[in-house]
DNA sequence: GTCTATAGATTGATAGAC
DNA sequence: GTCTATCAATCTATAGAC
């Protein structure tokens, strides 16, 4: 059964696989096993492995990162057009919305959206490489958005404070829907709204900082 | 050579690669390639690779928790004993101060407070398992004492801040030191004292946030 | 304790029939 | 496009000489 659907299939279970055990303790066997295709499938449709992830990424980062582009620009322009500078938190929340909002937005994309949250920081060049070529023009352009909104703050403090920031939303996402152990009493929410406000909140506290 | 150093050489080569390529990227091969032993060495003295990563976890993280967690008895008991309530401030340098000043504490220091950064949001079970198994406690200890320094937060609210600076923390551990592609007029300093102060002050900012 | 040698399993990738 | 079969490399782990 030669199915159109085969390639859709490989990735959501190379997306799905890669979010819970990593790019390299998961075997193309476990994808394919997963995805119910032959083993021989995932090279021909993708040439390699290493290929599949970044086609992995690529599904869901491109429309991803429209959506948060658009967005900055809305705000950049917004405020222009008002005559004011761009807001911190505006700035902050057309990137960060978008980004914890996508984990509802279909199948499969609850685990992209955890993949992305490690990808920040994971140990592994393969992993980190594809996925900071795809996010840095979007850092870039928060980034100039910020310095516009707080042109007090230095670039140096700016971009560490950012870096915070970013590191917060990573690690908020990849908390998101775990069970860990918790301390007596607290029983987190985790629906996107309160979690997106509450991180919100957070952030911009610390960018604001005086 | 019946070296009594090898067992040292041996955790010090797979910190080094661990930090560096990841658990599962890193063969017992290239573990004592690099620490010049043979590679039996390995489970004979640990048993196992997994073993061994509980070894590299443990010989850095025993002495750094009992650090920390002598730092945040003394910010319980002081304001105890000055009948007031713990600073949200002095509690988390507690906590973070001496996880960023363990990266200079010596050899290969560096190298594993890059894991620990890292291990939080590690993709793969075993490394996360055996690294929460150890913060745990200490995360508990943390989270009573910010519990007391602002009482008027909601204990979910809490712990999802508490989350976010230690999020803020990790990500700054991966990123310090490291030559990402930079914006424009950033020359981002990475010394330890310059990137705890403005790390607490972000944090902190977030955390008293009304 | 250190070494060689190798077992035993698993990996990514491919050739070639259909 | 899909399949079987397999290659060549790699891996962790261990047995046994020294």
């Amino acid at each position: 059964m030669s199915l159109p659907e085969t390639k859709e299939r490989i990735l959501d279970s190379a997306e799905y696989l890669f979010a819970r055990k990593g790019f390299h303790n998961t075997s193309l066997r476990a994808i394919t096993g997963r995805a119910a295709v032959n083993l021989a499938a995932v090279n021909y449709h993708f040439g390699s492995k290493e290929a599949l992830l970044e086609a992995v990424f690529e599904r869901r980062l491109v429309p991803l990162n429209k959506v948060r582009r658009k967005n900055l620009e809305v705000v950049r322009e917004t405020a222009r057009r008002e005559g004011r500078l761009p807001g911190v938190e505006e700035s902050l929340r057309a990137f960060i919305e978008p980004t914890l909002a996508f984990r509802k937005s279909g199948t499969g994309a609850e685990d992209f959206i955890t993949l992305v949250g490690r990808a920040m920081s994971d140990p592994d060049d393969t992993v980190r490489n594809v996925f900071i070529r795809h996010i840095a023009p979007l850092f870039y352009m928060l980034f100039d958005i910020l310095r516009e909104a707080l042109p007090e703050l230095s670039p140096d403090m700016l971009f560490w404070r950012l870096q915070f920031a970013i590191g917060a939303m990573g690690h908020a996402i990849c908390m998101a829907g775990k069970s860990y152990s918790l301390p007596e009493g607290v029983t987190p929410v985790s629906d996107v709204e309160s979690l997106t406000a509450m991180l919100l909140d957070f952030v911009v506290a610390g960018m604001e900082r005086a």
